[in-house]
DNA sequence: CGCACTTTTGAGCGGAATCAATATCTGTGG
DNA sequence: CCACAGATATTGATTCCGCTCAAAAGTGCG
């Protein structure tokens, strides 16, 4: 078995199951695999910047990516964090011809790469499968976005966080413990938060049972975090 | 001619001018008008609760809907405001049964009412067209509402009041002057401020030369605000 | 003309950003 | 295995933005 099959069948097996692809049938799939090629990515790599023309979009096999924007001094501001199963710029298939964010590596990534417009013509020409899926997609992206403004608006700092680390040990009892999927400064990002801002909500939920050892989270009661 | 069939050619008008049926063919808007009956709403009207059983999405034909987010103690968060043409709570059509927020008339409005399962089986036989206008009206809001959260997370209010005034400016030369079309505290919502940061905002726009005599809003130089 | 609602203004407070310094972690090579 | 450098994270001090509460002023409608 040589190396590039069983490179090829990992793949697969993460292209299926993308949020993307998940309520496809196989004939979808394919027409889909066939405007996909992959790209690896080192962490810092830049995927596509603010402004291009987009040519592109994606769905994340493995590691991180972040979408975020600059404002004239440079500052920066995180829109999204997607993860495995992600996917991005896919909101740029059915209008739009610039990317309107900037997307980098955020980890060792590797990543579907689609070519917009020929998703765009198979969309056209298919019985719906394939436009229900991009639906189905953008739908939950929706979601999640239009969540994460009531959550910056209504919560403070201590409170974004407590509600993450709840949502990451979903299904755990207390004590729960778990390792945090990614670097801290970019969870400050996802959060909305200077990573300083970051650092002192963990330093406030010590008080209330959180034990922050590294990357590892110890919550001692969920029902204390529950109650903020 | 009746009272009757002319509201309906008015409605019919408004429906046809929808972004969600923009880029429809007859066949396919037909389709989808079978789906829905009109409703009208006086301000403060409920048209539905956070955590209702899912069963309508909706397009707005004149006037504007509030959807907004509760806390426990209940402070409320805007999450969107909804104006003419816009549609709200289509991303439940693929996916989610209950209502993630409140939707409120925030003025007279009049409203298409689309029964969800009626539409979500209509796109499961059609070529496509429908899956495909569902995909570009969640694109687009998609897009505005993680521009909001880019623009909360990187400019402050003032910031954000100037670019609202020149979005709603556009077009026009310096000195420009226009008409808010609803009242300051959605808007100070809508913004994610609360109505006396809004004040204050227009405040320190005066210095600027933004002149603000009840909903009308005349701007001097339109350049000043764009070096914000 | 008066009442209710919306908006503005003022004062004080609190949360989070910023800047700066220190501590901790990670991976590399001696 | 340890020492070291560079990156990452924490802590402290300060500033500033926007919220809250309270009261006054403005607006519009019957």
């Amino acid at each position: 078995m040589n190396r590039t099959l069983l490179l090829n069948e990992r793949k697969k097996t993460l292209f299926v199951e993308t949020k993307l692809t998940a309520n496809m049938d196989m004939a979808t799939m394919n027409k889909l695999m066939e405007c996909a090629t992959f790209a690896n990515c080192y962490p810092r790599d830049v995927v596509f910047r603010q402004g291009d023309p987009a040519t592109h979009f994606y769905s994340v096999l493995s590691g991180y990516v972040r979408l975020y924007r600059q404002n004239s001094e440079g500052r920066e501001a995180d829109i999204r964090v997607c993860g495995p199963g992600d996917s991005f710029a896919d909101d740029l298939i059915f209008g739009g011809d610039t990317y309107e964010y900037h997307a980098q590596a955020a980890d060792k990534a590797m990543l579907a790469r689609y070519d917009i417009n020929r998703v765009r013509n198979a969309s056209l020409v298919d019985d719906g499968m394939l436009a229900r899926a991009i639906a189905g997609s953008l739908a939950g992206q929706l979601q999640e976005t239009m969540d994460c403004i009531a959550n910056d608006r209504l919560n403070t700092a201590v409170q974004r966080v407590a509600l993450y680390l709840l949502e990451q040990a979903e299904g755990q009892e207390s004590p729960a413990s778990f390792r945090l999927s990614f670097q801290k400064s970019l969870l400050a990002g996802k959060l909305g938060l200077a990573p300083e801002a970051l650092s002192r909500a963990f330093a406030t939920l010590k008080g209330l049972g959180v034990h922050v050892h590294g990357r590892i989270i110890e919550i001692e009661d969920m029902d204390a975090l529950r109650a903020l």
